[in-house]
DNA sequence: TGTACATCAGTGAACGCGCGTTCACTGATGTAC
DNA sequence: TGTACATCAGTGAACGCGCGTTCACTGATGTAC
């Protein structure tokens, strides 16, 4: 790699550090783009050489992260049931991501800046938009894994979004608890993701599993 | 009803119809609030003495049909399994939802404009933020009625959402047909919320179900 | 029915703000010979 | 190793834009007597 490329990269990771360190101590929309340029050193003009918009950089790390898990989850072997597949690319991906992020910030920062995510508004609809855009394109890697047509069969989209939509509710209550390391985070969605055929089920007499009470006793979607 | 206040009633209407007209006409990013004040004959100043943003005129009508929708969960019988109530409170308040949306502004203008939420990544993007507060909301209600803690069971939380993300699923498949009418918003749903129990069990060797290929065969949570 | 006063919807104009863009430019890095 | 030229990252300043706010004000509606 060229000395230019070199500064170039190093100019774009200070930026994106500035920027979610910035975010994280201070807030989202209490950050300016000038705010982040002068952190980094640099004029207004050329954090916009790098990133599209404030949000674009605020996802940056987001957006790694996802490709790391669509990769995964192409690579479950076919014999796999749907939601199987998804939790165990899920599993599989978890320390790939984890590389990945740490490439390019502290997993520290990473964690603290998903918090603010869930607590600034404007943010956490963004991310349901781009999770929502990431489902279908996942829907359509389902589909193409059961050779069927992700527009005439409603299964490949129900799927993935209920499995998106256990994901977000971790998410939503890991962001809002106080010990919330990686850790947690993984048996959190462990949890949940267990509890969605109970939840499913008209039958809600058995006993309630509370979060993180033990490890997980039965799962959903064994044959 | 005095005067003055019939007026003002006329006046947060004619408001509300010139900016969902506008912005099903030529979109939400191309209509600005001085736009829609102009349209309804009324300064700048005066539309936010109504609405405290362009994003809270564009959802005035959804948080009104959202609010008959948990009017309708809370009523339903105690006995109902959680995905049943939930399903049954969408049958049922569908014709309330109507007839509250046609008071204020023509059906067709509304389904019009859902479609410009969908098509529109800030709107859209606002929309799914609101979506989860809302099923919070439900997720709480849903507690109640079976006597859980909200933050000790997972299972409600899971329901609810598993119950929104099909929701989702629906209106953005909707709403990218031509032929987008209410009844076949109401057909889809179904359809998909049928789909659950087949697209979550491992086996998905039965035939697939084309949407609107006909009656829906079996529902998912029955006893 | 009329008068005096209070309330309050609507006005017009100006402003602050931050995002993102445009312009013409500098100077460091890369490349060809 | 050196020279000439090309490329391109970064600059600084100014601007356009629309949202939402603030100000001091007008005039219609409501109320008390």
């Amino acid at each position: 790699m060229g000395l230019r490329e070199l500064k170039k990269q190093r100019t774009r990771d200070l930026l994106l550090r500035s920027a979610l360190e910035l975010f994280a101590e201070r807030g989202y929309e209490e950050t300016t783009v000038d705010d982040i340029a002068d952190a980094a050193d640099v004029s207004q003009r050329t954090f916009f050489r790098y990133f599209a918009s404030k949000e674009d950089a605020a996802f940056f790390v987001s957006r790694l992260a996802e490709s790391r898990f669509v990769e995964a989850v192409r690579a479950r072997p076919a014999g796999e049931a749907p939601l199987d597949a998804l939790r165990l690319a899920l599993v599989a991906s978890w320390s790939t991501i984890g590389e990945a992020v740490e490439q390019l910030i502290p997993m520290e920062l990473h964690l603290r800046f998903y918090r603010v995510i869930e607590s600034t508004p404007a943010l956490l609809a963004a991310h349901l938009r781009r999770a929502t855009e990431l489902e279908e394109e996942i829907a359509r890697v389902v589909a193409a894994r059961e050779g069927l047509d992700v527009d005439a069969d409603p299964r490949p989209r129900v799927v993935v979004a209920v499995f998106g939509a256990v994901m977000r509710v971790t998410e939503r209550i890991w962001s809002a608890r106080d010990d919330a390391g990686l850790a947690a985070l993984r048996d959190l969605t462990a949890t949940y993701l267990d509890q969605v055929a109970p939840a499913l089920t008209g039958d809600w007499r058995g006993p309630a599993l509370a979060e993180g009470a033990g490890p997980t006793p039965q799962r959903s979607n064994e044959t």
